[in-house]
DNA sequence: TCTATAGAGAGTTCTATAACAGTGAGTGTG
DNA sequence: CACACTCACTGTTATAGAACTCTCTATAGA
């Protein structure tokens, strides 16, 4: 009875273990879950513990129950919770999902003209340029290049981007980021990326540039993300008390 | 025993009950709502059944429930009208820009599934489909198919929606918009939009989906928004104290 | 051939009962 | 006086069982 000493609770751990199911595509998208009582069933719980593991799922949007028919996988997304300074890729790891990240690039160089006027660099200044592609279920779903302004960018020129994020690495290098202002837009998948990305040029992407700044209002970093559409998107929560965004996977 | 008859199930009514005594101050902000057990006693139901009804109000983010202490109904008192619900085009007017908005259709007929699924419809129930199309400097930016639940939407069926917006007419209705959940992914322009937009198909443009809740958790409005890329865009403040979204023009 | 009725199977709501777990005030002891 | 303990009260998580509604299909009847 009851929760499984000091573990978490049953209808929690049966819920990861659906939601483990579904990401690992045991379950595929589109396809229905067995019944409720089959299930109840087969994990030895009550029709009301189990539904309120169900419930969970649908919180997050990771299934649909339809009445007469059926619990079925979402064929896109799932997601929730709100936070604010948190990256695309915390908000999807947040999500459970396994997000790989692959450095394609990292070099000191000159910014271009665009990059300078972010960051406020003179002309002719150099910043580290950091290129990266997020993977996602596998498959690569996030083109980004990051400039980052110096000095900071000396202290974190070396750190192992693969496993450390860019916000992590600037905290360990004591700089500590203040507000991020972001524009998302859509677009079609350039060559350039699409190199990176898989998909046939054209696909329709969303394309996000963001600037963050530290606590003196200094520009740090600059972002441009190139975001596969097929794969993600962006989701909000208006409520009373507030706001919230995060980004979703699309399955 | 179940359902009262027909009616709405029991827990949904309690939870209305809850939240219009919250409304009207009879429970007052901050304040402690007597405990599950003797709710469930007054309202004659099952400490589940109550349990089930505060859920509700729980995601609605009007009560907050505190283990060990008790339940409190959610504090800030200006937040419930706050300017987080406000809509697209509300953003818009408020940066200075002048939105125009026409009437491209407005008819109450049969929902299709996937709004009757959104909106909670029986299938074959009918509700009101409002066309509009959002002009913007003088050129159509936004298309946007909404549907209106009834009875809500004969209240608002004759309102002039070029000068009104839908939030207005909900409110006038007497009806208070509690929370929206919205996704917003990249597309191509689709050839019926086009029409309307004035674009060449296969535009980049984004694509909003998004459901809004009255208190009572049902929902009322659930609409379908192809934004022109190549006018607008979204935009985010991410700062330790919170975050914030808008729409933006592109320039 | 068409219609409508029946029924199986799915999700949904509810009753009734029990035990667990966090909080904080009161009580006792050293 | 300080500390630890107990206990009542809160929300939380379970059990077991029943009856409800919705959907779809198969069968019977017109």
């Amino acid at each position: 009875m009851t929760p499984d000493a000091g573990h978490e609770a049953r209808y929690r751990a049966i819920a990861a273990d659906l939601a483990a199911k579904i990401r690992s595509g045991h379950y595929a998208p589109g396809a229905a879950l067995p019944p409720q009582r089959e299930l109840s069933a087969s994990y030895g719980v009550t029709l009301m513990t189990l539904r309120q593991a169900l419930r969970e799922l649908s919180d997050e949007r990771l299934i649909v129950q339809q009445p007469g028919r059926g619990t079925f996988v979402a064929p896109p997304h799932l997601a929730y919770q709100l936070d604010s300074l948190r990256s695309l890729v915390d908000d999807l790891r947040k999500q459970g999902h396994d997000v790989r990240t692959a450095v394609a690039g990292r070099a000191v160089r000159r910014a271009p003209a665009r990059i300078a006027a972010e960051l406020r660099l003179r002309p002719g200044d150099t910043a580290l340029r950091l290129e990266r592609v997020r993977e996602f279920a596998g498959r690569p779903a996030v083109h980004q290049v990051s400039w980052v302004r110096r000095p900071v960018a000396d202290q974190i020129r070396d750190r192992d981007f693969t496993a450390v994020s860019l916000y992590t690495a600037l905290a360990d290098a004591g700089v500590t980021v203040a507000r991020a202002s972001e524009a998302v837009r859509p677009g079609l998948l350039d060559p350039a990326a699409a190199r990176h990305l898989h998909e046939p040029q054209g696909s329709p992407v969303l394309v996000s540039t963001r600037i963050t700044y530290t606590l003196d209002a200094t520009p740090v970093v600059s972002d441009h993300a190139t975001i596969l559409g097929s794969m993600m998107e962006i989701r909000t929560e208006r409520a009373a008390t507030g706001l919230s965004l995060t980004w979703g996977a699309t399955s």
